[in-house]
Parts: C-alpha cells; sequence; structure tokens
DNA sequence: GTGTGTGCAAAAGGTTTGCAAGAAA
DNA sequence: TTTCTTGCAAACCTTTTGCACACAC
C-alpha cells in the first residue's frame, strides 16, 4: 500500500481515520486533474477496475458521505433517479447533456450575479444552485 | 362520479381515454386555486383522503407521468430521495425550506434575466433551473 | 485493549414491470 | 371486438442498517 501523507493528514485532520479503504477512495476520487462527477455506482466501479482489492458498497457509501460532510465532496441534484457528486467543492454551476448524461461544471463567473427579489419573512438562502439542461442543436427530446 | 367536461375534453385531446382513475387525479390535481407541489406518495395520499375508490399506485405512477409527458406535469429535482411534480407548468424556479422541506414557486421575474455567457458547441440551451436553498435565519444547519 | 471502521447480508424505500382482468372505443 | 388501462404482486435498484470481525490508535 502507498502510503499518501497527503491524504492521511487531510483525513486525520478532519477526525477520520486513515484506513486502506478510505486512502483509496482517496486516490480515485482526488488524483486526477479535472473534475470528477459521479454517482456511487460509478465511484464503486471506478474502484474495482483501479484499485486491487474490492470495496464493499457499504463502505462506499459510508466514505462518500462522511468526505461530502467534511467537505470533500459536494453533492449535485439533476434528477431523483441519479445521486451525483462532485470532487470540485467550489461555488459553481452545470450544465447537464440530456444526450449523453453528461455533467460539464459551469463556473460561477460564467453566469451573472444571480439576484433574488423575492424574500421570504426569517429565512437566509443557503445556496442558489443552476441547472442548465443542454442537448444537441438538432435534437428536439424534453 | 361527476362528469367533468373540461378534464375529459383535455384528456382526449392528448389521445389519453378519458377514464375514472385518470378523472379522480385530475380533480385532486387540478381543481386547485394554487399549485401544487407533491410527491406520489402526496398524492396518493391525497387521493386516498378526498376521493371515493382507491387508486392503485401503479396507476398513479403511470398516470403522473402520462401527464408529465403531456405537459400537465413538472417534474422538479430537489435531491435524489424524493421526486417532486408541480402542476404550475410556465417557467419558474423554486426556493426550497430546508427546515419544512417546503416548496415555494418563485416566478421568473423574481430573479434577473439569467445570461450564461458560457457556450458549448453543437449544444442547444433546453432549460435554466434555479433552486434556491432557504432556512430558518436562526439555524445554522447545512 | 478500546473504539472506530469494514463487510456482508438483509431490510427498506421508491419505482417499474408483467400479466390477467376490466373498461373505453 | 379490439385496444388501452388498471390493479396486483413480484421484480428492481439504490440506499440504509445490524452485527460480527478487523483494524487503527
Amino acid at each position: 500500500m502507498i502510503k499518501n501523507t497527503e491524504f492521511i493528514d487531510k483525513l486525520r485532520i478532519s477526525g477520520l481515520r486513515p484506513t486502506k479503504q478510505r486512502l483509496k477512495i482517496c486516490e480515485v476520487l482526488f488524483k486526477r486533474d479535472k473534475t470528477f462527477h459521479f454517482t456511487i455506482n460509478d465511484l464503486a466501479k471506478s474502484i474495482s477496475e483501479n484499485v486491487s482489492g474490492k470495496i464493499s458498497l457499504a463502505t462506499v457509501y459510508n466514505t462518500v458521505h462522511a468526505f461530502k460532510q467534511k467537505g470533500y465532496l459536494k453533492e449535485i441534484t439533476i434528477n431523483s433517479d441519479k445521486n451525483y457528486f462532485d470532487t470540485n467543492t467550489s461555488a459553481h454551476h452545470h450544465f447537464y447533456d440530456e444526450n449523453t448524461n453528461e455533467l460539464i461544471d459551469c463556473d460561477e463567473k460564467d453566469i451573472d450575479t444571480i439576484n433574488v427579489k423575492k424574500t421570504l419573512p426569517g429565512k437566509k438562502i443557503k445556496s442558489v444552485e443552476v441547472l442548465i439542461k443542454i442537448a444537441s442543436d438538432n435534437h428536439n427530446q424534453n
């Protein structure tokens, strides 16, 4: 097992024990140049393909939720039958390609600041999420 | 059974047979002043409470999907564990109250026009959906 | 050694499907 | 009578849970 100090520290700082499984998941998730958009299933598949030794699905769920809670992953909502996560935790939005089911990051500065004029008494805005659904120019699906 | 000409016509025009069940579901969904935000479960419960004669869950699913496809209902995505539908099919956005799980319509004109500066070659924007998550001022939940 | 984490299998939700019976055209 | 619709139960998929064993500290 490769000792990856960076991940070990990261986990320790968050109060998570740096177990074999968590380190493997870290490698799959964070040793990347580009943002990784995934479902738990994608991740589990990616683990079994790229890392030696299978990790139990329950552990994958546990870990993803732990990472999300610690702020290392962001949850993205596209539609109800798929739950996506994103390794890009900065404030940003998404394009969703309806033809390919692909998810593409949209930087905050690619959208004019969203000014919500309506206010609700006693309520505070926690987040503003924009999902831009796209499709091929020649297609005409919903 | 009340013969509701309006709904019968609506269904017929869409190529859907005006069955007892569909008319009942129409009544529950569309005989309202205000927009109705619901999950399939909410709807099924509302049916069993307000309409005589139970309708099978499978039929409720069928009907909601048929209505959605015909453009009488809109699907709203908040998070993956709940699939909401909306009787307001016009272009609009939503507030989601994280404390109460309540969904509130946000008119398009309550938000400045969203100008997406990033374009993707060969792709057309199908829709731009904004979800504003809110919570009580004094709370501090995620 | 103590407490946390893992893995398995079972359970739990929500949604879909297959098919026989029923209703609309 | 033909076609569409309904209802039920079973199947499915994703996610969660309980518990024994293993590992990190």
